[in-house]
DNA sequence: GCCAATATTTAGTCTCGCCTAAAGATTGAG
DNA sequence: CTCAATCTTTAGGCGAGACTAAATATTGGC
């Protein structure tokens, strides 16, 4: 394709559905390196035929390349539009629990919507009305306005020794009724969990978190991810040198509220 | 039609222009008695044919009766519709501007879009950390939750006597370079405005404002809609009695912060 | 290395909202 | 009363997004 001569382009707007798909895309992409055709149709609930189409068309806007048969990768384009959404959509459930008084379980379907009726003056508005939080109530890092976001993983309760302390960072904000679960019995971002006993054959976990000792299954446990607590005396110095974050950040992530 | 035999009839959720639809019409309806297909097609910016068609759509929805090339009249299901995306539109609009430090002329085509999107919860939860207002920033009055709404007609600067004060009482929202003219002279639902002079041949009025004289043509002064001030001594309890209105509300509308 | 199970794409439709062009209805000026 | 100007509706199309059913590609088990 020739040169553009004319600057104003005019990207047009994308449409809702369109957002939802290189949101969805890109979790996959960063959570299981591909995106398969099926993977995304069931992320939408949408046929996998919807999806190839879709794809399709997202390939010809240059949001994203496709082999077909093989997968699809997001450009720069559709990953920067991905986060884009990504972080309207914490902002978003971030507002609603701390100013609002939302439940945590209560935010995810209606920043679900908000998300792209927002403008970025209301998105940014509430951004500083927060100060600036750098995750959501879930844990989960917001992305900067220009793009960048910790990718790091992380490990989870279900890779815990017994005895270890660590700080509990973060949970899918996908399921209610399980963060509805998690609420019950102190399980938030930022508290202290110790792993007191594993029952064998994948049996259930003991922890200590606050003042109680939940028993927990494999599944849920493998569900919640966590961090180190911060170096107490020693090797204070060494952070990790091959960080992609861009986002300075040294304080354990989610000093949040309660999410009630 | 037959009775409906089984409850949950799961009325589908409106979709957007359908909202927008309902909303056009009721404004058209109630301020100019009835809804023309032209008229629709330009409030939405659309063509005519758009409107007939979708008319037609609604019709058959039950939302509105429609008689063929004599217009379009909204039934009682379509008129709490319209009047349901009224008062999110206004509560966001009162939000925005209150809490979040908007302009009073850049919140109406933020409300447009979000009127959609906002949960009912959401829309209740902002209307209750507003203290449940009763007037928009443009001082527009918001519907009850069960419909109903203030839908007297009012006076103009237009129709002042020279030497009359008032209080504004409301402005359309629809322009925002206006809204920008009029925060620039102190004229906000709520001031008190008093004719000075009236030039010849539909001249210039002066009016006095706050501690300023600003002089306004008449065309802008037939878009700022004023009541009379509370009576001051005399005939208190006389109220008009054929009100439409519910909302006891006896006190001047519109104790709104300024719009900055 | 083949072949059946699985994943993906193609083919063919559908509904919603919008458009333009053309046809039909209404109305007001004379 | 008539007819031209002005609505309004009809006819025909289009793109976005979804679906189902049918074809095709990939892959893993043997
Ligand atoms: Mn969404
Ligand atoms: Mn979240
Ligand atoms: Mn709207
Ligand atoms: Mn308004």
């Amino acid at each position: 394709m020739p040169a553009r001569p004319t600057p104003p382009a005019a990207p047009p707007p994308l449409t809702e559905p369109v957002e939802d798909y290189l949101k969805a895309i890109y979790e996959l992409e960063t959570r299981s390196g591909a995106a398969a055709t099926s993977d995304v149709a069931q992320a939408l609930r949408v046929a996998p035929a919807s999806v190839t189409g879709m794809i399709r068309r997202l390939a010809t806007q240059g949001l994203l390349d496709h082999v077909p048969y093989r997968g699809v990768q997001l450009t720069d384009l559709g990953r920067r539009a991905a986060l884009r959404t990504i972080r309207r959509h914490r902002i978003l459930e971030t507002y609603l629990t701390q100013v609002l008084g939302y439940a945590w379980d209560r935010v995810h379907d209606e920043a679900e919507r908000l998300e792209h009726a927002a403008s970025d003056d209301l998105i940014e508005r509430m951004s500083a009305a927060l100060g600036h939080p750098t995750a959501d109530p879930h844990g989960a890092p917001i992305p900067t306005a220009d793009g960048r976001v910790d990718e790091r993983t992380h490990r989870t309760i279900a890779d815990l020794a017994v005895g270890e302390t660590v700080r509990m960072l973060r949970v899918s904000d996908k399921d209610p009724e399980l963060l509805r679960y998690l609420a019950g019995i102190a399980l938030q971002p930022g508290v202290e969990i110790t792993l007191l006993s594993r029952a064998p054959f994948d049996g259930p976990l003991t922890l200590r978190v606050a003042d109680g000792e939940p028993v927990v299954g494999s599944t849920l446990a493998a569900q919640v991810l966590i961090e180190p607590l911060p170096a107490r005396n020693a090797q204070r110095a060494v952070t990790p040198t091959g960080d992609r974050n861009t986002t300075t950040d040294a304080r354990p992530r989610s000093a949040r509220k309660s999410a009630r």
